[in-house]
DNA sequence: TTAGGTGCAAATTCTTTGCACCCTG
DNA sequence: CAGGGTGCAAAGAATTTGCACCTAA
């Protein structure tokens, strides 16, 4: 799915700024690969955002492209989906509820609510596809790691 | 986090009533790890819940617990989390944004409501953490799938 | 008894890391 | 020119699979 040109101009723009006031240097892998992410709407995994670059950039290697992908999620430039856990998680609980989950740790905690079992979709959904469920899904820092957390101090997450 | 004792008894009934109407033997190994996730509120992943079964059983093996694990799937005893694909994502668009994800195939796709960025939380999240940031995730079919779904044909999803 | 289920070990798949060379600033 | 960044190859995780033995029904 194509972004509108004026977002990806957007993109790249804080892209520049971002590397510049980091210090960073601006490399032509950085630079392809940013723009990949950027122009696409889906989302890709870092084996397709590979295969996207490798087109325009033979030579570049799929552990750069990680640690390039890692990179720009610590500056800020991207985001990761979910809560990015890699490993599949099991739930015996088959009742409709919603999600707590946790951005430092990956606590998940079920919750219920009769009002969001019933949130009526934008139009716009029906573009897209069949819908089967629809789920809130919250994130935030459960107490445990509110704790652990040094006042003042960072805690860094990195998967 | 403990699951009421009301709730287990209810899910271990529809264990042995499932397996028995699908054929399957109830072994040791599939009685200790359906336990383990019936019991359980965390949502776990497949080395925690070796694991915790590796404490009553300490012969069982790790791919029991996983084939296992998406048997019970399969079997509609347990689901997975979020849209479950195991790769990480990454995203560029850092506007507030909700999603719709294909079950079948992980299509992801942007949409934006005002009225979902407002919603309002049930009190009792406040007793999990310190919320950040709210989000629906819409699951459903996206069209292609949708048509190259046989009509009457199962699809079967697998990872 | 016997077919389905399990454990073991090896194979895959996905991701990260060490190191020498390269290129941006 | 210097130090950060990259490619390569190898190491590490996480997950799956082939096969011979075991056990619930």
């Amino acid at each position: 799915m194509a972004v509108p040109r004026q977002n990806i101009e957007q993109r790249m723009a804080r892209f520049y700024e971002v590397c510049r006031k980091s210090g960073a240097k601006i490399t032509h892998q950085r630079l392809e690969i940013f723009s990949e992410v950027a122009q696409t709407g889906d989302h890709p995994d870092a084996e397709t955002v590979f295969k996207g670059v490798r087109e325009r950039m033979p030579t570049v290697s799929l552990d750069t492209v990680y640690r390039t992908l890692w990179w720009l999620k610590d500056l800020g430039l991207i985001k990761t989906l979910g809560s990015q856990r890699a490993r599949a998680r099991f739930d015996a609980n088959l009742s409709r509820h919603h999600h707590f989950i946790c951005i430092q740790c990956g606590l998940t905690r079920d919750f219920y609510s009769d009002k969001f079992n019933k949130l009526k979709l934008p139009e716009s959904i029906q573009k897209m596809g069949q819908v089967e469920m629809t789920q809130v899904e919250v994130n935030g820092i459960c107490h445990q790691c509110a704790v652990k957390e040094k006042p003042g101090g960072e805690n860094k997450e990195r998967r």
